[in-house]
RNA sequence: GGGCGACUAGCUCAGUGGAAGAGCGCUUCCUUCACACGGAAGAGGUCACAGGUUCGAACCCCGUGUCGCCCA
């Protein structure tokens, strides 16, 4: 083994190895409890960032977890086929070649994507195996392969049959960049500094006017009513009367309608139902006509004659020039408000009306809020419960047909005989009204996330019943980050019970987003952006893992840096040694440490408990997904208590110095720690976990099913010695701060140090392990005291006082001084703990064991001090 | 406008009622036969602020402030 861990050539060998075992195939026959996960499919087009990496490591933490387990373990990967992205980046390649889509033709250019993805499609699942997934490869599906493709048809019909999903006319988000359509929460909304626009419209046939404050004056053309509030005292009676539109020239009316606010501005609004969400509400209540005057480009068109051509930020300019011509601008102001754009391209979204398809939600939302309610689908953590409430609760129609050509064409077909929309799972020949040929399938395509709402069961085969879906339906977790909740976990939970009458998961872990060391969303713009094949590349897919997994807190995002996957990446090199180290002093046998009981020392059974409780702490925490405490007590345990403590104490014996019985033992306690440490760790760190597995000559490999097998420790002897261990502890720690104190080198041996206790177990404990005390604080003797020694260093311990004799050298002033500050702290423990048990109200009410330990506190602290006062008496 | 979260050591963060913790950074010392990608010791905190509940509060409750996010 080398010196220093070298992950490259381990975890490349190891995956290649894992992948030829068929080890992560899940087996749909398989009779042991199954666990599945459907990945969350990245986008085609995508390669992995640090936000796959975290979302990836968690369910692999999870998956080889269940596996080891002996669980029937499903991770099923895959990605989406991400319509607007995928299509904008062939586009941009078709640009580059000076040509476009549309000079193509609908089918060239569908075809041209698919060779695309044939060419790159492969990238993040190469990538993701770089990180150590344990996915079942033989599974990957793809949102627009034949299968999936069918299972969304399928759903559209049933939809449509059901009267759940319509066509219609109405008010959309348009991208005009993407040119399509966009669902209300593909928009983003940000505030910016734009313009309030106050103008004047008169009265027809009487003197006056009202004011109407606009920010967007260009839509004045496409004016047809002015409204206020039907309980607006200042404003009622105008209602009735006509308005001439200062732009354009038409005379409109002024209306009535609840959805005026009568505070804001004059209250009187105007209403532009073709450019306007809410107006388009209240042009439909009052019947008014809808004059379209931008097209799908975002270009002012003829019904606003003196803007046409314009893109709409120019003709914004030009409406307020014109106004300001007229004299019907009373004024301008400079306000901050909320812009909607593209999520796709930063594109600023217009409200455009078109015939367009939507999915009646209402009724889908009201079973996914039962399903949680009744407690069928746990969100983890809870608080998130809420969200999803509040935006169920709310939920709006879905806009679901998109005018892009690379995604699910809409299976809906209109007759050119007689209108009759024939909706059908496989392509009709003719009308299923009137029987005409003459029929032309809708142009559009669904939504990304609709066919991605199928996923946990469209990848298992349906609408086929199958074997699969049996096994793995329910799927057991869903991991994702919050930001998705609306666009996909809702709607799967909508769509899986639906169509499969179960829900899609039962647990969905919600985790934070990974940040830049600043708390900045990474984004190549910023160029703040951290690659995980980068890091992969330099410390390693186990460091990069640990570091997520240890980051992990339940609600908060994670800021990361490469030097924080570097200390982790030390962690591998800690662990690595210290198995090299034990490895040096073990041989083939195999050995428990129950047939040694008899040669067992006091650290011995500590690290034995320890392990034995860690151990099962991490398949407790683990249990819970609680992976960030789990990991960090696992860090600590191997690094602090193994490493720190039990190896250097193990020394001596394994070396053959405590006789041959002696050495056995530790050889059978070494085993047994590095057993059960190894298994903990896999599921974080799976490469060099195995790497070390296979060198220990443990069974075959940790990916094996039913592997986790934790041997636990709890017979009296093991459990007794934590107390001991901790005095053992606060002694060394005292005389090296003795040493350190006297500015005695690290490599010095001193020689003598004395102990003093009043205690019998302190004694006893102290004889028993003089030579580890001399060992840990390098000193030739140590021994038991009842006189106070001179030429000594002392220093207090629960329990006793520990003496480092340095002769002629000590520094008595200095040594004084010393005392009189530990003397200082003490006399502030013993005022704390006193005016405690003083107030008869913590003795009365604190429980027992509490006010016991008061106690013990201040009687320890009582002894110190007189230890420490005869101590500075005898120097002065 | 509504909601959620955060505020603890110089930095990044653990810590859900019983005497403030880690990593990094800093100071001092050390190439000892697992590891200098290491070891030992140390300095450093009014737990944002103000009230309250409690025998006892970083933790529970109520405000205030600052920052971040989501929804409208």
């Amino acid at each position: 083994m080398e010196k220093t861990y070298d992950p490259k050539p381990i975890e490349d060998a190891w995956y290649q190895k894992w992948l030829s075992s068929g080890l992560f195939h899940a087996d749909a026959d398989s009779a042991k409890p199954s666990f599945s996960i459907v990945i969350p499919p990245p986008n085609v087009t995508g390669s992995l960032h640090m936000g796959h990496a975290f979302n990836n490591t968690f369910q692999d933490i999870m998956c080889r977890f269940k596996r080891m387990q002996g669980y029937n373990v499903l991770w099923l990967p895959g990605t989406d086929h991400a319509g607007i992205a995928t299509q904008n980046v062939v586009e941009r390649q078709l640009a580059k070649e000076g040509t476009s889509r549309h000079e193509m033709g609908r089918e060239a250019f569908v075809e041209r994507v698919w060779k695309w993805k044939q060419q790159y499609g492969e990238t993040i699942s190469s990538q993701q195996k770089k990180l150590g997934n344990s996915c079942d490869w033989d599974r990957e599906r793809f949102t627009l392969d034949d299968g999936l493709s069918r299972a969304v048809r399928t759903v559209f019909v049933r939809l449509y049959k059901k009267g759940l999903i319509y066509k219609g006319k109405y008010i959309i988000n348009w991208c005009s960049r993407c040119h399509t359509a966009l669902s209300d929460i593909e928009v983003e909304h940000e505030n910016e500094n734009g313009r309030f626009y106050h103008v004047r419209y008169p009265f027809v046939g009487e003197e006056g006017s009202v004011v109407i404050a606009t920010t967007r004056p260009e839509t004045i053309y496409g004016d047809v009513a002015i409204a206020v509030h039907p309980r607006d005292e200042k404003n009622r009676h105008l209602v009735g009367k006509q308005v001439r539109v200062p732009l354009g020239g038409r005379v409109i009316p002024i209306i009535e309608d609840n959805m005026v606010d009568p505070e804001f501005g004059t209250g009187c609004v105007k209403i532009t139902p073709a450019h306007d969400p809410n107006d388009f509400l209240v042009g439909q209540r009052h019947g008014l006509p809808q004059i379209q005057v931008i097209d799908g480009e975002g270009i002012m068109n003829a019904n606003a004659p003196e803007l046409e051509n314009m893109p709409v930020a120019e003709a914004r300019k030009k409406a307020a020039q014109l106004l300001g011509q007229s004299g019907s601008l009373v004024r301008e102001e400079e306000i901050e408000h909320s812009v909607g754009h593209c999520y796709r391209c930063r594109t600023v979204v217009e409200p455009y009306l078109s015939e367009q398809w939507f999915v009646r939600t209402k009724p889908l939302a009201e079973a996914g809020i039962d399903a949680v309610r009744r407690g069928e689908i746990r969100f983890v953590p809870e608080q998130w419960e809420k969200t999803y409430y509040q935006w169920m609760e709310n939920i709006r129609d879905w806009c679901i047909s998109r005018q892009l050509w690379w995604g699910h064409r809409i299976p809906a077909w209109t007759c050119g005989e007689c209108g009759h929309i024939t909706v059908s799972e496989m392509d009709p020949t003719c009308c299923e009204k009137c029987g005409g040929t003459n029929i032309h399938q809708d142009e559009d395509v669904l939504d990304t996330w609709f066919s991605s709402a199928l996923w946990p069961f469209s990848t298992l085969g349906w609408p086929d019943t199958t074997k699969e879906l049996s096994a793995f339906y329910p799927t057991s977790l869903m991991v994702t980050g919050f930001d998705i909740i609306f666009f996909w976990v809702a709607r799967m939970i909508m769509m899986g019970l639906e169509f499969m009458g179960r829900e899609p998961f039962r647990d969905v872990y919600i985790h934070a987003l990974i940040r830049d060391e600043v708390g900045q969303k990474m984004s190549k713009s910023k160029g703040n952006v951290i690659d995980p094949l980068d890091m992969i590349d330099r410390y390693g897919a186990d460091a990069l893992r640990l570091t997520l997994a240890s980051l992990t807190v339940q609600g908060r995002d994670i800021l990361l840096s490469p030097a924080k996957i570097e200390t982790y990446r030390l962690f591998m090199n800690k662990l690595w040694n210290a198995s090299r180290f034990a490895l040096a002093n073990l041989d083939d046998t195999e050995r428990s440490w129950k047939e040694h009981i008899a040669s067992l020392r006091m650290h011995d059974c500590w690290i034995l408990k320890r392990t034995s409780e860690v151990a099962i702490e991490t398949e407790k925490l683990l249990g819970g997904y609680f992976i960030g405490e789990s990991a960090r007590s696992l860090y600590d345990f191997v690094w602090g208590e193994v490493c720190d403590w039990y190896l250097e104490l193990a020394k001596p014996a394994l070396r053959g110095e405590e006789g041959g019985a002696r050495r056995q033992a530790s050889m059978a306690v070494v085993e047994y720690v590095f057993r059960h440490v190894l298994l903990s760790l896999h599921p974080f760190i799976p490469f060099v976990t195995e790497e070390l597995w296979r060198n220990f000559g443990f069974t075959t490999s940790l990916i094996e099913e039913n592997v986790w097998s934790i041997d636990p420790v709890d017979t009296p002897e093991q459990n007794d010695v934590k107390e001991s261990m901790t005095v053992f502890q606060e002694i060394v720690r005292v005389l090296r701060n003795l040493r350190a104190e006297a500015r005695i080198a690290p490599q010095q041996k001193v020689h003598r140090v004395f102990l003093q206790t009043s205690q019998q177990e302190i004694a006893s404990l102290v004889t028993a392990n003089r030579d580890l005390v001399e060992l840990l604080v390098k000193a030739e003797e140590v021994s038991l005291s009842s006189a106070k020694p001179t030429g000594c260093l002392a220093s207090s311990f629960a329990g006793g006082q520990a003496f480092l004799y340095v002769g002629d050298l000590l520094d008595i002033p200095n040594e004084i001084s010393r005392l009189r500050t530990e003397l200082e702290s003490v006399e502030k423990d013993i005022a704390t703990s006193t005016s405690k048990l003083n107030n008869e109200k913590f003795v009365s009410r604190a429980p027992r064991e509490v006010v016991d330990q008061e106690r013990t506190r201040l009687s320890e602290s009582e002894a110190k001090r007189r230890r420490i006062r005869e101590n500075i008496e005898s120097l002065e």
